[in-house]
DNA sequence: TTGAAAGCGCTAACAA
DNA sequence: TTGTTAGCGCTTTCAA
């Protein structure tokens, strides 16, 4: 592993003319320089200490992706597939814009907030955090900080968020459920907190407009624990006559009661409809074909990393707070109630 | 941000001292010296910098855990829930060892050595790179690497890798499918390399086993390519005639080939049995229940982080090469051609 | 039991 | 246009 220093003593030149070489600041440096500089550089195939670049620099060009931990082994950040798509395309954005990443799993602020000091991480974007913690670590760094479908509204501090039209997408289906004649739709999810209480609006909204009557007698709440979740499902199976549509706030779930009714000889969309909400590899790979709310995750993790990379460069961005589009996906689950059919 | 220097003249002792305090080398050091010096550190919220140690030390606590590069987006590593969730088990498991994770995918070797020496890294955990490009890292570094499903036989080279039971499995699910009084099986993947090449040699030594004549007329080549995909399941949808099973070296392209024919009116298992390989979050969640070769990928990364910090820790390790067995799910996909039951 | 000093590789301020 | 120097925060050797 050649140095700085050593290249610079080969060459008979300082080693800030080798760093400033190499760095492209070659404004003040002759041609001539420049040239036997680039060749060592390429004969020793010198590789740059980040370390030390990290250390006299105080910036490491490490992007800290954190996402919430979960005890829960199956529930584990990364193998839900919303997750892993975003994961995925961070990585491959990360690295294009000339970053590395640092994954890390977290539910504690001050942990956050250590791992950030201790590789002196240039930005950090954080997935799944709750909008509390959010909060918290905003006020408590200085760091470039985005944000992925995180929301608080209780304050005054500016924050970069990448988000989606939750609410507009959910009350966009809604009415489409409503046009096919449904109006008894009951709302299932596991929380009610962020995404899912913005898109238990929309489908609240929805109802409101047509003069549907909505209660909390519409909302399902489903238990994330996989052992429970079963009884959930079981509860709801006998609920099942009090609704002719289930609106679910993923297709995990959704999926999961299919294959529940299925396994009990109802059948969706004959006995009772269901849409989900996601569009994720699940989504996309069952019979019969799922009608959904279709997000894109790469395209949130995109524009993370380029909201990111702006502050980082200390460029204006034209918004803080961007919504992604949904797109509805009809497909094959809702049926029709006024002629009985529900293929698209 | 302290730094142990601050924190030193605080108490009036060497940074030596407190440098050894906090990393535990108090053998040499009086009981008194010892809390004071752990008073500071916590009053003054000290969190060690990661950099300043690791060009001290040219160590970094920080493993690499490199992934396959896919061009293609909806291929992109992480998005591949065998790969999420080995992810995700990567990261729990080099949190609480005391590591960091930087995660990175490349298709190049230069790349992978060049993230290796920037970083420091400690050690590397290479997941889905091609066996050629394993085998000339481990050649090009020094550093301690774990490979995962990565063999390489034409060399003396000892490395160490965690696999899993491909052949013996395969093996064992071809017997099963034969008991199931089927003769005309074919094997079907989008390569013959690797693990998948393991997976045809246990169906063809099983099929041999039997005397059932077993050619290259029973491979069915898929192609990865999403929209090329298609095209391989409609040949496949042609050739069904000649086979009353097919296996599946992937839940994945079991599915996509499941949903094929249920969209032409084609049944599984009634007509036409179908096996898949892994056990993963889509096969877990369809319907009809799919026999599937189960792999527990958690497990997978576990080991490995277990073999690269034992290697870490200059423990020896019992074995080099570690083969995860896996676990025949037998549910109901597979027709038993003596009664025509398919359910267990 | 403690401390002084050098050095890890790089960058930045300033001088020449 | 180029070089000198100090310093980033920590560890390690060696001396006291």
């Amino acid at each position: 592993m050649v140095t700085i220093k050593e290249m610079a003593d080969k060459i008979g030149v300082s080693p800030t003319t080798v760093s400033n070489v190499i760095h492209g600041k070659t404004k003040e440096v002759s041609q001539q320089t420049i040239e036997m500089v680039m060749q060592v550089v390429k004969d020793n195939n010198y590789i740059p200490n980040m370390s030390a670049r990290t250390l006299a620099q105080n910036s490491s060009r490490i992007i800290g992706v954190i996402m919430k931990y979960h005890q829960i082994e199956e529930k584990n950040a990364v193998q839900d597939p919303f997750h892993s798509e975003i994961i995925g395309a961070l990585e491959t954005k990360i690295r294009e814009a000339g970053y590395y990443m640092m994954l890390y799993s977290s539910d504690n602020v001050e942990d956050i907030l250590k791992l950030t000091a201790t590789w002196s991480v240039d930005g950090l974007i954080l997935l799944g955090i709750h909008a509390h913690d959010c909060q918290s670590i905003k006020k408590q760094t200085e760091k470039a900080i985005v944000f992925i479908d995180c929301y608080f509204y209780d304050d005054g501090i500016p924050y970069v968020n990448v988000g989606l039209e939750d609410m507009k997408s959910t009350y966009d289906m809604t009415n489409y459920i409503i046009s096919q004649g449904h109006t008894k739709i009951a709302f299932l999810s596991d929380n009610r907190i962020g995404v899912d209480e913005e898109r238990w609006k929309g489908y609240y909204q929805a109802l409101k407009d047509h003069n549907i009557n909505c209660s909390e007698e519409n909302y399902i709440k489903l238990d994330s624990v996989p052992e429970v979740l079963n009884a959930s499902l079981e509860k709801l199976y006998h609920r099942i006559g009090e609704f002719t549509a289930l609106f679910f706030a993923s297709d995990f779930y959704a999926i999961k009661a299919i294959n529940y009714f299925y396994d009990r000889g109802l059948k969706v969309p004959d006995d009772i409809s269901v849409v989900g909400f996601d569009d994720n590899i699940l989504g996309r790979n069952i019979r019969p074909r799922l009608t959904t709310v279709r997000q894109n995750p790469s395209e949130k993790g995109e524009l993370a990393v380029k909201q990111l990379v702006s502050i980082l460069n200390n460029e204006k961005l034209d918004r803080n707070n961007i919504r992604v589009s949904a797109k509805l996906m009809i497909r094959d689950t809702v049926k029709n109630l006024y002629n009985g059919t529900s293929t698209v």
